[in-house]
DNA sequence: TTTTGTTGATTGATCCGTCAATAAACAATA
DNA sequence: TATTGTTTATTGACGGATCAATCAACAAAA
């Protein structure tokens, strides 16, 4: 019982977030979407926070898992490159409530040294997934520099789809962002 | 007496959101920071969401300012692109409490119609002062989407600001997207 | 019968917003 | 100038609402 419950409320915090668009989000409410009392969730999860880190830690685990299929896939460097940003903006991942999670993470962050860590090793880990496909694409520093960017961007987006109204296209974001890898490729090219 | 209580609250409430790292803190501690009790505060401002609509209204003319100021120096298009990045990262912009503002402003924004209005405001200047430098060094249709471009990698160092310790290092961020701009440019010479 | 699952009720804390009351500044008037 | 009236500034205290967390109690497996 317990596993299902608690992957019941996790699902629910992040469609509570989705909704609401913010951490600010109830006990009650939460559990009341997975069906249970608020007693319940206290029951599995001890506090709030925990409940949140662990909705941290299952959105970052399958973002990882989506991203490891998708480079799985590819083939070349740069198809490396573009696996993890398409991973980034898949249906799945680039979805109202998850998108709003994630900013709300971000903000939680900087009080929650817990969240923060978090937070880190979603960074890491993309930049890492993003340079063993640049890496052999450009000098080191270079590609550095290059996954800074993309990495900046995949959050610029995302922050961004805070403003928009109705459905959020990630195609447009991919667009500039496979645009500004292209570019860079060819800047290479050019250079040798 | 009204001009510099108002003034004092809205300073006192960016540092609040800046200490705490979010729209979290309560009326008390707004005031109280600004040397009043709560209740002015209220007397003054009616309820806590127009004391932060006030707050974001008065960071986005600052913002809007020192872009407008940044903009006047610039002698060519080129220029002035590089001031409409300037002026976001300038050491009065890039700061941890006016950083952690933007950011908890853009998580409310997806609950208050009020806030994302505002947050449009700036989206759309930002923009539009892009493209004042962008439209004369390449199509409108590519200026477009590289101002896109820029305009994410300025939200994306913003919010990525949230997971480094320390100062945050506007220069780096700078580097990139001049980097990416510079990319860009050269790419147009060379098509032409 | 021991363990696991589950809840309703409750507690204690927090916080927004209001209000009545006080003080200070200002205006009018005799 | 002295006095009276009026608006503005300011606060302490409080009502009312919300919510996280606890707990005692009950049901259901094992």
């Amino acid at each position: 019982m317990e596993p299902l419950r608690r992957k019941a409320l996790i699902d629910a915090t992040i469609s509570a977030i989705g909704e609401r668009g913010s951490l600010d989000v109830t006990m009650s409410e939460i559990a009341g979407r997975a069906g249970v009392s608020s007693a319940l969730a206290h029951h599995y999860f001890g506090a709030k926070d925990e409940l949140l880190q662990a909705t941290m830690r299952h959105l970052l685990s399958e973002l990882g898992a989506d991203s490891r299929v998708s480079l799985r896939e590819a083939t070349n460097p740069r198809e490396r490159v573009l696996a993890v940003i398409a991973a980034n903006f898949s249906d799945k991942q680039f979805q109202a409530g998850t998108i709003a999670a994630w900013l709300a993470f971000y903000v939680e962050a900087q009080k929650s040294p817990a969240m923060r860590r978090l937070l880190r090793v979603y960074a890491r880990r993309l930049h890492s997934n993003l340079m063993s496909g640049l890496c052999a694409l450009m000098p080191r520093s270079e590609a550095d520099r290059v996954a800074e960017g993309i990495a900046a961007l995949i959050d610029g987006f995302y922050i961004r789809r805070a403003l928009k109204d109705g459905t959020p296209n990630a195609a447009s974001a991919i667009a500039v962002i496979e645009d500004y890898l292209e570019t860079k490729l060819h800047q290479q090219k050019a250079d040798k």
